[in-house]
DNA sequence: ACGCATGCATACCGGTCGGTATGTAATTCA
DNA sequence: TGAATTACATACCGACCGGTATGCATGCGT
C-alpha cells in the first residue's frame, strides 16, 4: 500500500490548496471549506495538522511564499557571477509572467496590503520576507559597486528598498489593469532606473 | 429644529464612516454593523440610502477616494505653473504623511489589491481613478517636455505609469514596515528617477 | 390641513464562517 | 501481539454576516 496515511504529503497538499485559495481570495476571505473541497479532505484532517486558520496562513507565508521567493529571485541573485547584469536580466525577465499571475498579483504583496494593519504576526513574517528580498538586491548592488559597475555614490540600501517597492507597485498596478503589457512597460522603466545607477 | 431629517448629511456620514471602516479592514472584511455603530444609525438608514454593501463600497470609491485623489494630487498638478518642479515637490511632500496613513496605506491601492481579482465592477471603477492619476502625471511630464525641461526621448506615458506604480509600491512597502522613514527614503528614490528624466 | 412619499428604526432570517467534540481506523512501538 | 498514539472523518455549535419586511414618524406638496 502506498496511498494510505502519508501525513506530511497530506500536510503539503493542504498548504498548496491553501496557497491557491489565499492567492485567489486573500487570507480573510479564504474559506477553509473551499480548501477542504479542493483537497478532498475534511476538517478533522486540517485541524489535525494546523491548530487554526491563522497558523495555516502563517505556514503558507513561510513554507510556500517564502520558499518561492528565495528560489525565484534571491538565490539567482546570490549565485550570479555578474551581479549588475543578473539584476537587470531578472527585472526584465520575459519568462514566467503568466496571465494568471498578473490577474492575482504577487502573493507577498497581496498579503502585505491585506494583513499588515490587521495582524502583527502576519506583518512580522511578511516583513521578514520583504527584508530578505531587499537584502538580496542590496547585496547584489554592493557587489556590483565593488566591481566598479555601480557608481560609488549610490546608496545601495535605499536603492534596494526602492527596487522592491517599485517591483511590487508594478505588479499591483498591472494586476488592476489586467495587462501584461503594462507590467512589461512598467518593469522596463524600473530597469531604466537600475541602469541609471550604473557607471556611464 | 435643525437635527431632524437631513438625509444628504446622513448619507455623507455613512460614506465617511464606511471609508474609515474600509480603510481599516478592507472592503470584504468591513462590517456593516461597525459602520452603523460608528454613525449611530441603523440598518434601515443605510439600506435606505444604499441598495447593498457593494454599492456602498463603489460610492466610497467614487465619492471619497476619487475626490480625495483629485484634490490632493491631480488638481495641484494641473494648476501648476512649473510642471517639473511641481511634480518633484509633490513626490517629496513633507506634509500630511500621518503615521496613521502609513499604517493603513493608500486607500486606492488597498482596494485595488483586494478587489480587482474578485469583482470586475470594483476593478473598473478603481482603474478609472488609476488612469486619471496616470494621465495627470503624463500631462505634467508632457508640459515639462514642451517647456524643454524633460528630455525629448522620454516616453511620458510609460514614465507616468511607472511613477504611479512606484508611488503605490512605496506606500505599500512602508505600510508593511510601518516606517515613515522608509517611505521618505523610497519616495526620495522615486524623486531621483524623475530628476533623471530632466535635461542635465 | 391633509395625504403621501421620504427617512429612518426594529425585528428577524438564512447562510456561512471558524472551531470543536467525538468516533474510528491505521500505524507505531513495547 | 497488544497498547498507545497518530491520522483522519463526522456531526455539530455559536457567532456573525448581509439583507429584508415591516412599522412609524417626519416633512413636503397641494
Amino acid at each position: 500500500m502506498d496511498s494510505t496515511r502519508q501525513p506530511d504529503l497530506t500536510r503539503q497538499r493542504i498548504l498548496e490548496a491553501s496557497f491557491a485559495e489565499i492567492h485567489r481570495h486573500g487570507f480573510q476571505a479564504a474559506s477553509v471549506a473551499n480548501i477542504l473541497a479542493d483537497t478532498g479532505l475534511t476538517k478533522g484532517a486540517l485541524y489535525h495538522h494546523f491548530p487554526s486558520k491563522k497558523d495555516l496562513g502563517l505556514a503558507v507565508v513561510d513554507e510556500m511564499i517564502g520558499i518561492g521567493l528565495v528560489e525565484r529571485y534571491i538565490r539567482p541573485l546570490r549565485d550570479a557571477e555578474h551581479p549588475a547584469q543578473a539584476l537587470i536580466e531578472l527585472i526584465g525577465m520575459k519568462q514566467g509572467i503568466s496571465e494568471e499571475f498578473i490577474r492575482l498579483g504577487c502573493p507577498l504583496n497581496n498579503l502585505m496590503q491585506e494583513m499588515s494593519p490587521v495582524d502583527e504576526e502576519f506583518r512580522n513574517r511578511l516583513n521578514r520576507l520583504l527584508s530578505q528580498w531587499q537584502e538580496a538586491f542590496e547585496e547584489t548592488l554592493r557587489r556590483a559597486q565593488m566591481a566598479g559597475e555601480v557608481r560609488g555614490e549610490v546608496n545601495c540600501h535605499a536603492a534596494a528598498l526602492f527596487i522592491v517597492s517599485a517591483w511590487e507597485g508594478c505588479t499591483g498596478v498591472a494586476k488592476n489593469m489586467q495587462s501584461v503589457e503594462a507590467f512589461r512597460a512598467c518593469m522596463s522603466q524600473l530597469q531604466g532606473y537600475v541602469v541609471s545607477l550604473l557607471k556611464t
